[in-house]
DNA sequence: CACTCACTGGGCACTATGCCCACCAAAAAC
DNA sequence: GTTTTTGGTGGGCATAGTGCCCAGTGAGTG
């Protein structure tokens, strides 16, 4: 576990731009080819890099708006509600945490009224104690993992 | 914008098998290939589709912990707080948004212990006034999207 | 009816891919 | 201090995919 400053410059250049392949990329980087695809096959089972499914817009699809939900669980009712949710399409994902609630999750909604309508969806269910939602206004950082990246390579 | 079912089930099969080419996509979905780069092209265009950049799993970069973080802001802090955020690496991401808090970020550790340190680097700043964080313990719905584009494809 | 638009099926040159190999240097094991 | 791994290089190979072109067709629209 661990990465090196090589593996990050190629984890950038990938994230930067997708579409380039093996070759290009052993140009970019100086390297050859070769290297670069025994990097691509370690940093893939190691499970560094999932992979490299589209990354799909959901204000595109017709949901621009976003919410986070906090949940608060009945006791022991924890697992029916994990598949109460993983049924629900606008749950994009789902978190049990500690803290005031036991359940985070984000979602997704057609308009602030249609919000509403998955909000039901969402806590209209008996496990479910409690909501309080959080609608998204801006996203200044949108979902990143280069500066991670760059760090993990840094002091490694 | 919209999105029919062809769109979807091309979607779908590149988030199931992204090591797939243009040409494999179009024996699978039983298209001509120039109908299924015609599509891919105009999903890009759109905006539907904003990449296919790898995606990093930051357990694997040695920052096994996430965690959620409430933020609340001094009035008018709001931009000098975005740019101290972003220059974080362990912030994945931010969102400002309605309700208690007026932050809400994404963020991932080395260990317990470690979150600590990040907590401290992130709410250890002037316009911040106070903090409430949400430590992840389970992930039983990782972010998804495929429910999302079928359920887009169905009723459009 | 004419027109546009999306899809088809085919062809083309070019390039990347996956998979070999021998060779080399630095680090690790003995 | 010598031997063995390990990881990188640079090259070659057949196969396959890519980007891009075209003419033809069928459905839907004005």
């Amino acid at each position: 576990m661990g990465i090196d400053a090589l593996d990050a410059r190629l984890i950038v250049l990938l994230a930067r731009e997708p579409r380039i392949g093996v070759q290009e990329a052993s140009r970019r980087l100086g390297v050859a080819r070769g290297t670069v695809q025994a990097r691509l096959d370690r940093l893939q089972s190691n499970g560094v890099i999932r992979g490299f499914g589209p990354e799909v817009d959901p204000a595109a699809l017709g949901y621009p708006v976003t919410a986070f939900a906090t949940l608060e669980i009945k006791q022991g009712q924890g697992a029916d509600v994990r598949a109460h949710l993983s049924g629900v399409p606008e749950v994009l994902e789902l978190h049990t945490t500690t803290g005031h609630g036991d359940m985070l999750c984000r979602l997704v909604a057609r308009s602030n009224a249609d919000l509403q309508r998955v909000i039901d969806l969402v806590v209209g269910f008996d496990g479910i104690v409690r909501a309080s939602t959080a609608i998204v206004m801006e996203n200044p950082v949108p979902l990143r993992i280069i500066p991670l990246v760059e760090q993990a390579a840094g002091d490694s």
